[in-house]
DNA sequence: GGTAAGGCTTCCGGTTGATGGAAGGTCAAC
DNA sequence: GTTGACCTTCCATCAACCGGAAGCCTTACC
């Protein structure tokens, strides 16, 4: 199967499965005239790879899931550690958001939003605000 | 005043703050040695500059909050603008996040993490789970 | 047989926001 | 005079691709 249609199958662009490619994480059959030819296996690792991705997981940390995904002796316990590294990451990234979330949020509220200059925002992005 | 002290007193490293210097956000003058010689308006530029990026605010969006902080004319809605624009990306950007975090913490939750090798984590990003 | 469209190939460059390092100039102290 | 800290420029690298150029391959249509 062409390019094209294993990008559909996979939902990933023929761009980022030729760069998944360069990075090792598959490598399919060429066919005589030099297209590549995805085999069923080939898109279900595309699948796997595009779900774990939109999981947030790193390439890096796909290339691992997927290693421990073709091994049959594996732990569950490998993966759920890297699955809980991933969900403490995730959370710490949340916390940030929503720090910043309120504290902008607080600024937008004091600020008038009309056509004078005074603006509570630009005070405390220039130092002299009450907030930070 | 030298990059190293700009660099304390703005809290950047002499890197970034060279690095902004390229992308044209600031452009301090030069002792005879070829030094870059830093005023206090530049420093305070470049705290600007620090807390609108720590603030989640991209180098461009920074570019026109420093145009607007220099624009005595300003009105404040212009500001209020791209801050609640800000907040509504990064509100998007915590809810993604947060369904994310449900659904890794739910394999995580079904996964039993001992010597098997069954794994409802790897179940679910090869396709054959039961939560997508 | 000609040709036009669309899909495929490789390769190169750009994105964002820096960071690391090499090679070399400068300055202050001992 | 030489060490060490600081400064300069330039070049390369990171993640994870995306866009586009130049050039084959295949298929359809006249």
């Amino acid at each position: 199967m062409n390019i094209g249609i294993a990008s559909e199958k996979s939902g990933l662009p023929s761009k980022t499965i030729r760069y998944y490619e360069d990075i090792g994480l598959l490598s399919p059959a060429r066919t005589g005239n030099g297209y590549r030819d995805y085999s069923m296996a080939d898109v279900h690792r595309l699948r796997f790879l595009q779900r774990s991705r939109s999981l947030g997981f790193s390439v890096d940390e796909c290339r691992e899931l997927l290693s421990l995904y073709h091994d049959k002796d594996r732990e569950s316990a490998d993966v759920k550690a890297i699955a809980e590294a991933k969900l403490v990451e995730i959370d710490r990234k949340i916390a940030e958001l929503v720090g910043l979330r309120d504290l902008l949020h607080h600024l937008v509220e004091y600020c008038q939003g009309d056509e004078r200059p005074d603006c509570p925002i630009i005070d405390e992005l220039s130092g002299e605000g009450m907030v930070l």
